[in-house]
DNA sequence: CGGGATCCGAGACGATACTG
DNA sequence: CAGTATCGTCTCGGATCCCG
């Protein structure tokens, strides 16, 4: 980073008291929101918020999502903490996903905003409607 | 989510009744999640929530947004009637960004969602190099 | 100051094939 | 069933230059 090893200043960053510092550049927090408000977190966070799922249930309850993406979405709410695996050794293998105490906070916390998003759809559409009326044209 | 309890299928879309149907593939609330839920939307947003921004006072703010991507997110937002502009043709010219009702909205829940992440980060931490020590080593 | 236009690399993402 | 590995595409996003 630092070519002249100069730069670093002394990053505080986000640590500041009860600063409230998802804005500042390094804050640990920011990767976190990344992972919940990617693509495909929100989803399945709030699909697992529902029941228990395996992993191909989950991957037919998100439609459009891809074997890949839900593997690595899954890994990294498990990573953070936010999910729970539990695999079963036998055969065929069974694997559950399970919300973790604090996933299930931040699940349905990220369902009040869906929720909020699908009841106003209407206005939504009739926003962008307007927009690309005034500008398209 | 049925009266009757069967499990609404036939997925026509989302705008079946009350279903709640984000994960449908083709559901325009889908494309609105991914806006709102972007990488510099939340931040944006919760940003406009403290007070009405001028474009490099939300850039400031917003560290390390590009005037690209903030442009880019500002107008999905706007197009979304979330976000409202109002460009004054002065020299030099100001343009101030503030929330529409709806936006406020939806930006106070995900600062519900930000704030919980925000004060759980420790959490998140002890959990990730929990994770890491399992299988980094 | 508040953007638009362009170029370019990195990484996200999907489709497919393969493994245990 | 529950993934991993590989590959190709394509979008995201930053850097730069420019304009009113």
């Amino acid at each position: 980073m630092t070519a002249d090893g100069t730069v670093q200043q002394t990053v505080t960053g986000c640590n500041d008291a009860l600063a409230f510092n998802v804005f500042s550049r390094d804050c640990p927090s920011r990767e976190t929101l990344s992972d919940i408000t990617g693509r495909w977190g929100p989803l399945a966070l709030t699909a697992l918020l529902e029941n228990t799922l395996r992993f191909n249930e989950l991957r037919r309850r998100v439609e459009g999502v891809s074997e890949k993406m839900l593997s690595q979405t899954l890994q990294s709410l498990e990573r953070d903490g936010l999910v729970h695996r539990t695999a079963q050794p036998t055969n065929p293998p069974r694997v559950d996903y399970t919300l973790t105490p604090l996933g299930e906070e931040v699940a349905r916390r990220l369902m009040d905003v869906i929720e909020l998003v699908q009841t106003r759809t209407p206005d939504i559409e009739a926003a962008r409607h307007r927009y690309d009326a005034e500008r398209g044209c």
